[in-house]
DNA sequence: GTGGTCTAGACCACC
DNA sequence: GTGGTCTAGACCACA
C-alpha cells in the first residue's frame, strides 16, 4: 500500500498517515487481521520520525481501526472496526455541517455534492 | 443572528466563528450587503479576543465571504460569493475525503450518507 | 496539591502523577472547574519532561477526567467525572482479581482485605 | 487446571500465566506439593515462548508460591505460600490506592466496592 | 526484533 | 503565555 505524505501541509504528518490508512483500510487493500509496518520501518520508509508514526498508531488503535501488540507488532483489528453508533453519527454530522454550508455559498447544487458523494464512495466500493 | 461558540472545543475560536458566519449566509440569515458587526464589538459581545474575531474576518475577507471597509464596516460582499471553481472543488473533495473513508470502513451505507447529506441541505435551504 | 514521585520506580513517571491526579480529586483537594498547572511549569516543577506531563494529562483527557483547553490551560472536568458503567466495572473487576487471588493464598482473611478498603475509602471521604 | 491467555492484552503474557497459576492455588486447583508442568511442556502447551513460561516460574518462586527443583520438576510449595507480612500488606495498599481513588471519583460507593470484593472472595472459597 | 518510556530541544498555532 | 507537533536519540521490557 502506497502512502503519500506532505511534509508542508498544514495537517499534521500524523493525521495524514491516519488518513491515508483508513483509506487503506475501506479500499480492502488492508484487511482484517493484515499486518502494517512496525513504527520504526514504516518510519524510516517514509522519512519521518518514529514518534510521529506512532502517535499515529496510538489514534488508529484508540479508535478500534488496530491492534498493537507489544511483540507481534502493528494488525489490522480483526474483529473489523466498530461499526457506526450515535457519536460517530453526530460526529460526522459536525464535520460535513460547515462543507456543506460552505457549497450552499458556493452554489453548489444539492446534486452536484451528491454527486461527489457517490464518486468518493464508488472509489472505495470498487475493489469490493 | 445567534452565534453559539464552545470554548472548550479543539476546534480553534476563530474557525467556529468563520463556519458560524458562513452557515448565516448559507441560511440567508445574512444577505448580500448585510452589514456585520465591527471587530470590537463582536468581540466584546462574544466575550473573546479582538485578534480572534479579526482572524475570522481576515480569512472570510481572503475567501470572498465579506468586504472590510475601513470606514463603511463590514458588510456581506454585495456582488454574491464568489462561485465554485476548479480549486475549490478540489478542496472539498480533500475534505470529503477522509470522512467518507472513515464511514466506508463504520459500515455507513452509502444511502445513510447522502440521506445525512441531503438533511443538512435541507436544513440551509429551509428558508430560501 | 503535593506531588510525589518515584522516578527508580517501576511504574512509568505518567502513571504515578495521573494516580497522584485522580486521587487529589478523590480527595477534593482538586474540584470541577480547578486549574491544574501548565504542563511546562508542573514538568518543571517535578523535574520531568514536559513530554511525560503531557502523557499523563492526555490520557487524563481522554478519561475525562479533566479537560485541556489550548490557551486557558487545563481544568478539572467541570461536569464531573463520567460515573461508572459497565465498562468500567468489568475493568475494575479484572484488576481486583489478582490481588485478591494473591491475597488468599497468602491467608488475608476476607474481613482484614475488606477493612483494608474501608481504610483507603475513608481516606478519600474524610474532607467531603 | 486451565489456563487461558489473550495474546492481545496489554499485561504481558508471563503475568497473565503468574496470576492465573496464583489463580488456581487460590482456588485449591493447586495444592501444595502438586506438581506443575515443566517450562517446556507448558511452553508448547500455551503456544508461548520458553523464556515466557520461565519468567513466570522464576518469579513465582521467588514469592515463594513454588519450588523448583533441578530433577523433580516444579511443584507448588509444600510448606504453603509465606502468609502476610509488612511488606506484603504495605504493597498490596500501593495496588488497590489508586483502584479505590478511581472508583470514588467514579461514585462508586464504598458498599458497592465491597460487595464486588466478597464476590471476588467468595469465588475463590467456594471450593475449599 | 518489537513497542513503551523518557529526555531534550525546536517551531508553530492560538489567544 | 498556552498546548500541539515534530525531531533525535536513549534505555528498557517483552518474546
Amino acid at each position: 500500500m502506497y502512502i503519500a505524505l506532505d511534509l508542508e501541509s498544514e495537517e499534521p504528518i500524523y493525521t495524514q498517515l491516519k488518513n491515508q490508512i483508513i483509506a487503506g483500510i475501506a479500499k480492502k487493500e488492508l484487511r482484517s487481521g493484515d499486518p502494517l509496518p512496525s513504527v520504526r520501518s514504516l518510519a524510516s520508509d517514509l522519512g519521518i520520525n518514529l514518534h510521529t508514526v506512532n502517535k499515529a498508531y496510538q489514534q488508529l488503535k484508540q479508535e478500534g481501526f488496530i491492534l498493537i501488540h507489544r511483540q507481534k507488532g502493528v494488525v489490522v483489528n480483526p474483529d473489523g472496526v466498530p461499526s457506526v453508533d450515535e457519536a460517530y453519527w453526530s460526529e460526522i454530522t459536525k464535520r460535513i455541517h460547515p462543507i456543506i454550508a460552505e457549497s450552499v455559498c458556493r452554489n453548489v447544487t444539492e446534486q452536484d455534492f451528491l454527486q461527489l458523494c457517490r464518486q468518493i464512495y464508488a472509489e472505495f466500493q470498487s475493489k469490493e
